[in-house]
DNA sequence: ATGGTCGTTTGACGA
């Protein structure tokens, strides 16, 4: 099963981009964020020509997450599922592919540290492990990916020392991926690769994605019977390039379960 | 050191 997450920022002004990328790659499972879209204007018809269901949580102007799959895409729940009150965002939809659990995520930014944002985005991944442990299994086969707006340590950042004092560095969002990792979901690029300096995410301006200036905030995190089975997760930088190009790139994993 | 670019929108705001 080939899973990817996308933030595509926007996928009306990207839905051309983001289907030219399916009929190259062809992945199994793909999982937006920020569509920016209400659920009556996702355009379900368009993955549909090319042999997709498709699911979307989305709310308009802001935020946005779908999961478009050809390996079935069953038992969908958007939000959280832990007795609390919804969250006024739409930033999680999870469904079931081909026996995997997945989750199509978008944490919040956070926008600094001093914000009630940042408070916002430290509960917000409090209530997804609580959701994981409340919802499913270690055992289970779960991939839970998204654009995280963490950078997991310094060699996914351009810049360490730009970056102190700021939102995605900080030491209590990394560690809820910490807790996340001890319940058991990690970082599947992380088993594959160690050199620095491989990102997911260049800011539009001052030509940072030529600079090479970027993070990688962008994540794949499986069970441990899904890491097992991971065969290989690459970035695709190319579609960082040419025009209108959202200012994440894709990543993709291949996960080669017996039975699917 | 500062601000730079996009996408939501037509005035700022979020990232």
């Amino acid at each position: 099963m080939r899973i990817v997450t996308w933030n595509v920022n926007s996928l009306n002004v990207r839905l051309e981009r983001v289907t030219e990328w399916i009929e190259t790659l062809r992945p199994d499972v793909l999982c937006l964020q920020e569509t920016k879209l209400s659920n009556d204007d996702f355009p379900h018809d368009a993955f549909a020509s090319l042999g997709y269901e498709s699911a979307h949580h989305g709310q308009g102007q802001w935020n946005g997450v779908a999961i478009v799959s050809r390996v079935g895409l069953d038992d969908v729940r958007p939000d959280f599922a832990d007795g609390r009150e919804p969250d006024p965002d739409a930033r999680i939809l999870w469904a079931t592919c081909s026996g995997v659990r997945v989750a199509s995520c978008y944490v919040p930014n956070g926008r600094a540290l001093d914000d009630d944002h940042y408070t916002y985005k430290l509960d917000w991944l409090d209530r997804l492990a609580n959701d994981l442990d409340t919802n499913t299994s270690p055992t289970d086969d779960i991939c839970v990916v998204g654009d995280f707006n963490i950078a997991p340590d310094a060699r996914d950042v351009y810049d360490s020392d730009s970056h102190a004092g700021s939102t995605h560095v900080s030491q209590p969002e990394r560690d809820r991926l910490e807790t996340l990792g001890e319940w058991g979901m990690a970082d599947v690029f992380r088993d594959h690769h160690d050199a620095a300096e491989l990102y997911s995410w260049w800011d539009y301006r001052d030509g940072n994605f030529h600079k090479r200036k970027g993070m990688r905030i962008d994540l794949i995190l499986g069970s441990p019977n899904v890491r097992e089975h991971t065969a290989r997760v690459f970035i695709d930088r190319n579609a960082r390039k040419g025009s209108q190009p959202s200012d994440h790139a894709p990543v993709v994993a291949d996960v080669l379960l017996p039975n699917n």
